[in-house]
DNA sequence: TGTACATCAGTGAACGCGCGTTCACTGATGTAC
DNA sequence: TGTACATCAGTGAACGCGCGTTCACTGATGTAC
């Protein structure tokens, strides 16, 4: 009997492959991909996946965990950044960017990430890092760091639905930031 | 032969359960509703449902396109309103409230109008309307309405993916009206 | 180092399912006289 | 008013398709001696 805990060197590969063909299939098709397609595409049987990845929920968000690692290490260096207000504009502007990929299906997965404890812990390590940001800014209008990071998701998920016009993401954060109504003048 | 135009009355009351029975899919499971589900609930043949609507972009623009007749009236009816703020930020909540119907379908496809004539035609009725009450402002961000109106939607979208908070969304309409940063203290 | 073995990853054909869609046919409606 | 007719809406079984998923089986890998 082995000592357990080991791991065949070629089922690591296949994981890898797998997970590289559904962030191809993903991003070209949305939540419509297909995992028998996936499968094929990775150059394995569909069961090789399953045995990986035992739901299309599981696959999705092992891709995910690992973007939101990337996006909290920055947004950690971004707490030593001598503009408080440009590093949290900054980060969220990375954060638009990771929630358009693979078609906006970051940006819904995201905001529904109660029911999946790995989804839940991503959600919670942006929390943390992005109310550190908002903090450090004062937050002058005692914002819930939940409600600016869900609107984030939702301008990028927008943008991300048409191609067409590809200032328009920056545009919309940059409404997000001053607002449409004018607080000094009436009206 | 018939003098041609005439509708026969069965048809008529056929096509109106048909509708009545996508609205209800569609609020029940949004984008994946089932065509032939629909025809079921209304009561009639899979095929009577194509005669009427030979696809399923078309049943749901048919659907659309009346909640935004509605929707235009009572912008028009908001120009009258002492409160040029008032009326935009009025107005923006319905234009809220209707892209969360049927599970945030309808934010969907007004973002994407592009394609559909119909479509499209709903696309500029809101926008002419929301560009009257914009500029009753006096607009002091200089506001491109197309940015504001997709805001709206996405932000409504969003809330609609979270049921939990019903208060979200005004909130996030709040947040959306003043902006995370502080215009008038620095940084 | 080399060989026998036990484990478990991989295979790919096949399953059932529900989807959108079509067909030849039936029958209800409105018209014309 | 009443009847014959032409039109076209409605029917529902059936099609092909691609999906997610499973199965009994094969074979590669790492271990133990």
């Amino acid at each position: 009997m082995a000592t357990g805990g080991f791991v065949r060197s070629d089922a690591q590969q296949n994981r890898e492959r797998v997970l590289a063909a559904a962030r191809a299939e993903f991003t070209a098709h949305g939540a419509a991909a297909s995992l028998n397609k996936i499968a094929q595409r990775a150059g394995v049987g569909p069961a090789t996946l399953y045995r990986h990845f035992p739901t299309a929920q599981t696959l999705l968000v092992a891709i995910i965990a690992a973007d939101v690692a990337t996006l909290c290490a920055a947004g950690n260096a971004l707490l030593g950044h001598a503009d408080p207000g440009d590093a949290l504009r900054i980060w969220l502007r990375q954060v638009a960017a990771h929630a358009t990929k693979m078609r906006g299906l970051v940006a819904t997965e995201l905001l529904v990430a109660a029911g999946d404890a790995a989804l839940a812990d991503c959600h919670d390590s942006i929390r943390t890092v992005g109310a550190a940001l908002l903090d450090r800014t004062g937050n002058p209008g005692a914002i819930a760091v939940d409600d600016l990071l869900t609107a984030v998701n939702a301008l990028a998920w927008a943008s991300e639905r048409m191609p067409a016009d590809p200032g328009r993401l920056d545009r919309l954060l940059g409404l997000l930031a001053t607002g449409f109504a004018d607080r000094r003048g009436g009206s």
